[in-house]
DNA sequence: TATTGTTATACTCTATAACTATA
DNA sequence: TATAGTTATAGAGTATAACAATA
């Protein structure tokens, strides 16, 4: 027991007790489940990402896609070329900028969003199997009030994996 | 507001709805105000991760240290090195075993670390700052939950990033 | 001159395997 | 033969910058 406690720090956390850490467990716990139902995706997470943003609002060029998804450009280019070859997007020119190209979803990427999305719920559900649908719809609903704060004070993204 | 539908998926959630979306911007969100208390440590958040591990218990080996991380441990090699050049942990042979050698963190990485901590805490506040008291602790108590059930059954770890 | 998309290059990680010294 | 630690090498992933076409 030879702690040193400067002030108010917990007496020994060891690794279990504080906030970072159960964050860090749980995302990487999420990101293993999720990483099944992805895997198959050309790009993984990131086709994921590309996929949901793109099944609702007008095409995006891939600019404005790489923002909303938090992805560099370049990056973008790859994902695309990867997800278009598996037919689940297509791009064309925007007519009113030809510099710019319009992505778009396919009824193939639809379907197959739909079987990820599946799979992503019961992944979710796993993951949460310990807690009672109370406390599971409780988690949920901070969780989603942090990201926004965060995501708001744009104190967040910048990093896009799953 | 925002409720998971499993079997209507054209509903369309767009980005902001379900739990993969928020737990990954709440995590890339808290290595975004972690990363600067933990900027100044030799190896960044992984640095922070084995100082916790060696301030309290017996002095592991480099192995028993890096599988308690999620280390490789050829990673843990250079991180020590980094770690001892700036004096924040020693190493010494076991005097049972000649192949190991013990690991201990010394005074100021305790201090270093109480420094982090300290910093930690204010990041942490920081990101929760839009929740009260109560909606703050029971956030904490429901990751705490999953991060358990998580680790328990081993759906986690194995990817070592703050 | 600035912007969209693409390509090429370099750099950072990580994983793998090989090597040593002990057991 | 197996294990703890180190070192070297190769591969993946990412970022940076340069480039062509258009605005």
């Amino acid at each position: 027991m030879s702690e040193k406690k400067p002030s108010g720090e917990s007496a020994d956390p060891g690794l279990g007790a504080d906030l970072g850490w159960a964050i860090r467990l749980v995302s990487a716990a999420f990101r293993r489940v999720a990483t099944d139902s992805v895997a198959e995706l050309p790009g993984g997470a990131r086709g994921y990402l590309v996929l949901v943003a793109l099944s609702s609002g007008e095409p995006p060029s891939q600019l404005a896609l790489a923002r909303e998804v938090s992805l560099d450009r370049t990056v973008m280019t790859y994902l695309l070329d990867d997800l278009e070859a598996h037919e689940l997007v297509t791009r064309r020119p925007d007519p009113r900028d030809r510099r710019a190209r319009q992505v778009l979803i396919t009824d193939t990427g639809r379907a197959r969003l739909d079987q990820v999305r599946h799979s992503l719920t019961a992944a979710e559900a796993r993951l949460l199997a310990d807690l009672d649908e109370q406390d599971a719809a409780q988690l949920r609903t901070l969780l989603s009030r942090v990201a926004q704060t965060a995501q708001r004070e744009s104190i967040a993204p910048d990093e896009a994996d799953c």
